[in-house]
DNA sequence: ATAATTCTTGAACAGTGTTCATTTCCTGCT
DNA sequence: AGCAGGAAATGAACACTGTTCAAGAATTAT
């Protein structure tokens, strides 16, 4: 009769997310989820070690469905014969603004959450979910006959999408009213656009710049 | 003999500033201010209405001391007569990148901070140096002979200087070895030169796309 | 010197995350 | 059915937050 405990644990997930997505990484507190889920503060600590893992979790689910949303608008230009570069990058980015979009709370939280445990271990989730759309990028960029080898060519997709990643997060500080997702999608569109351009006229490694000290 | 309440304030700011430096803004603590300080906790409420504006007041020198930065950086470039505007943009974003690096700690705290906020009412410091590095941007774009109108070159310049910003701040989420440094400046580099090259050719507002659904 | 004002203090309060002895529940056996 | 044994749920208790504020100390004005 009684919720098994994977069951609960996805119920916890859910009650988590919803926090998350209202108030940020201040507002999922123990009592609170306890609460919700009808169980007591202790249990949520059967069920998982700390609120870090909760945190952790949440953003787990929230990069799968982001990487399976990238991927799906991915799929769905394939499938309409779409080869085009400029084209294909910019349907990633406006799947990525979506999704961010879509997430106001919980996004930013999974940033600062990852930001935090940038002094910690080895890689994890985020950064795999980060290489797969780096690859996916890459690939797009391979089917543009740029002059450009491997090593380059991912080079290039991860500068892309960082500057993507950077345009549609530092937008989102401002005013979140609606002239500032039109902006978002401006920027967007500048720079992909300009990207394009910027690596057919092959001006991506012509020179060799002395690092700053 | 005692400190001037100024003083204290300014003591207390360098305090705070070491602190979320070290630990992030979780290290900021009000009995860990007082007792480095060496006064009370009550007295740290009556020289700051609570922690809130002391972070604050941290994030303001750090912005204040970018906005230094790069100013500075551009002025010496002035000097020597620089007028090429890779070099220029380039020249901006060795400052910045510096910045960060000097910040590990505190840098993160001021994102996490101005994101908390974003929510919040009307500009404040953080939005107006942001706007005052955009107008530099776009001051050196100015230089550079591109067919752009005012509005243009300053989307431009925020579209670029975001950029920079994204690669930056999700660069530093990584292992934080050398390695990763090298990699956040050839992707700097690349960006910046890919940008150059796309706005002379012209590629940068030929399509009006159609915005996302 | 005395009164008035201001500043400083740290104990106290309301919330946190987290633990763990206790109780409750279920399962398998006789 | 009755009963041991173990597993799971409980919530009071602990240590630590930010913040307040009545009381005392110190400074200034008269």
């Amino acid at each position: 009769m009684a919720l098994d405990k994977e069951e609960m644990s996805e119920k916890v997930l859910v009650i988590a997310e919803a926090l998350l997505n209202e108030g940020g990484a201040d507002n999922l507190k123990a009592r609170t989820i306890a609460e919700q889920a009808g169980i007591s503060v202790g249990s949520v600590y059967n069920l998982f070690a700390d609120l870090d893992e909760v945190h952790r979790a949440v953003n787990m689910r929230l990069l799968d469905r982001l990487g399976a949303t990238g991927l799906a608008a991915m799929a769905d230009l394939e499938g309409q014969g779409v080869t085009d570069v400029r084209h294909r990058i910019l349907a990633m980015a406006a799947a990525y603004v979506r999704f961010v979009e879509a997430h106001p709370g919980s996004w930013p939280a999974v940033l600062a959450f990852n930001r935090r445990r940038a002094t910690r271990p080895g890689p994890d989730a985020y950064d795999a979910l980060l290489d797969a759309l780096f690859d996916i990028v890459a690939g797009v960029l391979k089917a543009g006959d740029f002059d450009l080898d491997d090593d380059r060519r991912a080079l290039a997709a991860r500068t892309l999408w960082s500057s993507v990643h950077g345009i549609v997060t530092s937008g989102y500080v401002a005013n979140s009213n609606s002239r500032q997702a039109e902006e978002i999608w401006h920027q967007v569109e500048l720079l992909v656009g300009v990207f394009v351009k910027g690596l057919e006229h092959g001006g991506a490694f012509a020179h060799a710049e002395t690092k700053p000290a």
